[in-house]
DNA sequence: CCAATTTTTGCAACTCAGTTGCAAAGTGAA
DNA sequence: TTCACTTTGCAACTGAGTTGCAAAAATTGG
């Protein structure tokens, strides 16, 4: 992807392409797994922590990026590939062996019912367990 | 519940009944709602806050409390009342409006299949929207 | 029962992710 | 160019979570 692309991405989102925007933008498009600000830092290490903190935040505020929690209490962000803006997207796995989290991209989150008076914006489904790498 | 009920509970549960397990147990016992460390904090004055998180997180392991992290980066603890040892239970819901989060007591998980080699040991379903008191 | 050992507790201090204040640099409009 | 606004880098702060350590309490063995 080059730079030309990644202003557009960034300016159809609502967001103005600056420089740093752009390079976090580079670092991040690739990544299939959910990272830390700390993983963004030493994708970036001429960037100032801050200004990756802020993009990040920026990003996340409009949807191109979703902030995870799951439960290492650092939060991480992935690459939204939602089709609604609702984030009722795909399963998340974390391995309680390596640590790692993983995006299960096929496995969609079932939706339930809520009682009433309970409006839904949002949806987080966590699977904690052994990965396939380290059974 | 008396002294006596609540050291049954928790050798019960393996937990040798301290002084300091017995009144943490009273002082979270009744509660429905998910509490972060600081809650309990405030629930036992006299008590040393590393007591009280050492406690929880004995607690947590015991499988007597759930650690639950609902993106507010703060870590809760709910009361586990899970049929197994799974932790496959009820819905969380987090309002954005006014932070508080939930125990859909009545919500179960819907369960979902894994891609192969991943196996499940604990599922963690948490909604965001806006709660009934916030409408 | 006492002494030795282990467990628990309280205190203080530390770690580190996340966040903010602020001034300098950059950008865009008039 | 000038002015206003936005973005960035730096440094410092915040606060949840955690740990080291010694005192206190409980347990074990003789």
């Amino acid at each position: 992807m080059n730079n030309k692309q990644i202003e557009n991405i960034l300016s159809g989102n609502g967001i103005h392409p600056t420089a740093v925007r752009v390079v976090v933008w580079n670092a991040i498009a690739d990544k299939h797994e959910p990272f830390t600000l700390k993983d963004a830092e030493q994708w970036l290490p001429y960037t100032d922590r801050s200004s990756i903190f802020r993009t990040l935040k920026l990003f996340a505020d409009q949807h191109l990026l979703h902030e995870l929690d799951d439960g290492s209490g650092i939060r991480k962000y992935c690459l939204c590939r939602c089709e609604s803006k609702q984030h009722i997207g795909h399963v998340h796995f974390t391995c309680t062996s390596c640590g790692k989290t993983f995006c299960l991209d096929n496995c969609h989150i079932p939706s339930v019912i809520l009682p009433k008076g309970y409006t839904q914006h949002e949806a987080e489904y966590l699977i904690k367990g052994i990965c396939s790498n380290c059974q």
